[in-house]
DNA sequence: CATCCAATTTGATCCATATCAACAATGTAC
DNA sequence: GTACATTGTTGATATGGATCAAATTGGATG
């Protein structure tokens, strides 16, 4: 399976954005070919986190945006009460942290959801760059605004589609990512608990699996606990837009 | 009532930020005395618009973001079929458009909730300067991530709270908002109909009556159409946390 | 391999809120 | 001022998904 794994170098405090297979996904896709190594120059290389690590706390100090190497990550808002609430799953090639950018501590918790590495960013230094690259700079207004818009989207699902609506969402949303990496976007395996899923979309346990068996009896996808296959992906996009058309006939 | 109308110049195109009364909540506040001109000399002097006029459109380029001086804007997003989400209330001092950093075009559409003035930032023109200005590239940062996080925060709300906790928070969100601009906490009015609040929280307008109407009941607000007054302010504080204190004994 | 604990699935019941249906109040145009 | 449209309120009923309960599967550990 395709992972995202650099080549060593010479140097194993730096990174090496120039071999890295997501380069055409991360910050450096915004980056021209010979300030790339203004880039690497600030990169921390991350060390790997287990299943279940934390990558950073809610409430402890802010310092640093992490990019996704290999693995994926879910982040959560834990309230007062101790409720958890997942705010976003990240990939490889994706940026997380970027919620926090307002605060001096954390906004949220982010945890390893299967072994990951990851690359880190140090704030300061980050913002110092930007100043200079005007294509990085505007490229982390492109990628907060995504990530606002992500959350509106988010917050639509919520509010305004069913069970079945939003889980089709997630499904196709990770289709598309996992293309975007050159991975089947038909044939994958989530990164997530069912649990994680019910809690990022708001619902319950129980009602997640029973759509889960639902789109297995339709013949729409085929699920062996995290195994995923997607059988028929214009019935799931029928699926996510078939409350609008209902509504406006 | 404290109307934020800056006093006019000589010249009628140059914003004066030195004499705006939200000086010190939008984004002069990020800028030393001396780099304010650099700021005012990017703004264009927007034009006032009449309640339901739209500032921008969803799906036309985008070109600018709005500091909103006067009066109120609602950004919703309208999906294929028609239907429409509201993401955001803008208020005096706040800046409306940064979701659609990422896009050719505006992500969303906002329109006046009432007689509302504007400052137009071109983002080109901003994003310039943000490149030399340190502290205001730290600023737009900082915006981007609150804005996140208040994203994350209603997707929260419209994931695990009830109508009730909903309705309360937002009361108490448009109370500080009010509150930084230094009118009443307890006493305003509300710049949006019912069927705005209702769908912004997901919820039916029966339903965001109906609550309205028992908050009333049990003197925790007074509410005579859109006059709000709230009679207990940590009783409403009690409402948003009941629900997670429930939960973890 | 046996044991244990966590994750998932399935079934039965309940409830918060949507929806449907009037009606009242408020605002607006003539 | 009257008429019409928009907005807000209140009541009755329906329902999607939560919750409670229990069985099943899967993964980790010794």
């Amino acid at each position: 399976m395709a992972q995202a794994i650099p080549f060593r170098q010479a140097s194993p405090l730096k990174a090496s954005c120039h071999q890295c297979s997501l380069s055409n996904l991360c910050l450096p896709l915004a980056i021209e070919e010979n300030d790339l190594d203004r880039l690497e120059d600030i990169i921390q290389q991350g060390r790997i986190f287990n299943r279940g690590e934390h990558i950073f706390d809610q409430s402890t100090p802010f310092r640093s945006c992490f990019a996704v190497k290999s693995g994926s990550i879910k982040t959560s808002i834990i309230t007062e009460g101790g409720e958890e609430q997942v705010t976003g799953f990240f990939m490889p090639g994706e940026l997380v942290g970027l919620d926090s950018m307002s605060s001096e501590n954390y906004a949220c918790t982010a945890r390893a959801l299967e072994r990951t590495s990851v690359c880190e960013f140090p704030v300061d230094k980050l913002e110092e760059l930007t100043g200079k690259l005007p294509d990085l700079q505007h490229h982390m207004y492109h990628l907060m605004s995504q990530e606002i818009q992500n959350s509106h989207q988010l917050a639509m699902l919520l509010s305004k589609n069913t069970a079945e609506e939003r889980i089709a969402a997630l499904l196709l949303s990770l289709s598309s990512r996992f293309q975007r990496r050159r991975m089947s976007p038909t044939n994958f395996s989530l990164p997530m608990a069912r649990n994680d899923i019910a809690n990022f979309l708001g619902l319950a346990v129980e009602t997640v699996s029973r759509v889960f068996t639902r789109f297995q009896n339709q013949g729409i996808i085929k699920a062996r606990g995290r195994e995923v296959e997607l059988l028929d992906v214009e019935a799931l996009q029928l699926v996510t837009r078939e409350f609008s058309r209902q509504s406006h006939p």
